[in-house]
DNA sequence: TCTGAAAGGTGACGAAGGTCACAATAAGGT
DNA sequence: ACCTTATTGTGACCTTCGTCACCTTTCAGA
């Protein structure tokens, strides 16, 4: 299946680098919910998304974890690039949030690359531009925000990245990821209900109107 | 002054790239507290630091400001690089905290030294990651940690940046680039002083401890 | 020296959100 | 059908922080 998706997820590479993308990269799998890197971990390579969803999370010193962005098929970490680059460890958590498949790049192609493919060097460039307005975003949103509002936003991400109207998942979890408490989302999903903009079940929130 | 300082802040550049630096690029002045950008503005070009200080700050709709991180000499705006690339409108404001000379790169030269540079190529790209990785730090300390000890981080930066222990700021400016209300920020300093971290003077705060 | 503006201090209060304890439901396995 | 466990609901309470009102201190300029 590699074989088919290189070119059709990356078609702006050249086909010389799409080869050697195919050469040199190892493809890997990752079941739902497992974890693609820790926080901590030195990286040896950096990761296209072949397909599949991988969440990407800040985590501090005492475990808690922090939601920060999605990234799709066609799409790299660009965390995995700076760490790689300078021999840092990662800084973020990467899970698969569905059954996930990645080709890994070993650090020295990714260098060789720079200067031998045009696509590639625009690829990394566009990829740190576009994960840095993610994190922009998130600024805003735990800076200027309240936890309802950061709440829908969520709810919006999660609706639009899964195209889906039924989200799978307990409020528990969804604390977690905000790095709130089970009570806080609770509450304000029960007031989003109310207003018509949710309908709860267990283990599940259908977005009625967001 | 130009002709001595581009080979010392960045002598990493191809003694042609210097030159070119010198002639495609538009020396500015700014005197401090002058903004360099604006929220909502168009960039038609990307920044280098000469000398001086920058800040770099998110706003939101509603005019709260909220510090980021500082631009010293021989450093480039991120966002610049960013906002340039996608014709994009900014997403942050700027503000020189000492008087500042910036050298102005057109977005034409800045996309065709990337491939005709090796080294504005990696300089480009050292600058998106290293702007990361503030950006990822703030997210922490906004995410995980309580105004005291933003407040502390935040005078330690200042400290650090400016090689100095006498701060000289009010408590409403630091309340403003914490996103924060000048009662707390005092009530916080007080706090700090009791614990003989910081001496409070009029218009300036003198660390003892951090 | 006087005075007004800027800076800083302080108490009261409220809202948001975190924590605790425990009740109510629902689902799945036996 | 019953029991166990996971999930969700809820009230009480606390801390942090923002806001308001008003006061005190400091300082620069008339």
């Amino acid at each position: 299946m590699e074989l088919s998706t290189i070119p059709q997820l990356f078609p702006a590479f050249e086909k010389e680098l799409q080869r050697e993308i195919q050469e040199q990269g190892e493809i890997r799998f990752y079941k739902s919910e497992e974890q693609l890197m820790r926080t901590g971990q030195y990286f040896r390579s950096t990761m296209l998304i072949l397909n599949g969803l991988v969440k990407i999370y800040r985590e501090d010193e005492d475990g808690n974890e922090f939601f920060m962005y999605y990234l799709q098929p066609g799409q790299a970490c660009a965390l995995s690039m700076v760490c790689a680059a300078e021999h840092k460890r990662s800084a973020i958590m990467a899970k698969a949030v569905k059954d996930t498949e990645i080709i890994a790049i070993p650090l020295n192609f990714m260098e060789e690359w720079m200067g031998k493919y045009k696509s590639w060097n625009h690829f990394v460039i566009s990829t740190y531009r576009s994960r840095f307005e993610e994190l922009l975003s998130t600024i805003d949103h735990i800076a200027f925000r309240g936890m309802d509002e950061r709440l829908e936003f969520y709810l919006k991400k999660h609706q639009e990245t899964m195209r889906t109207n039924l989200i799978a998942i307990n409020h528990q979890e969804i604390a977690n990821e905000l790095n709130s408490s089970r009570e806080v989302i609770s509450r304000l999903l029960k007031k989003m209900e109310q207003f018509g903009k949710v309908k709860l079940h267990r283990n599940a929130i259908e977005i009625i109107q967001l």
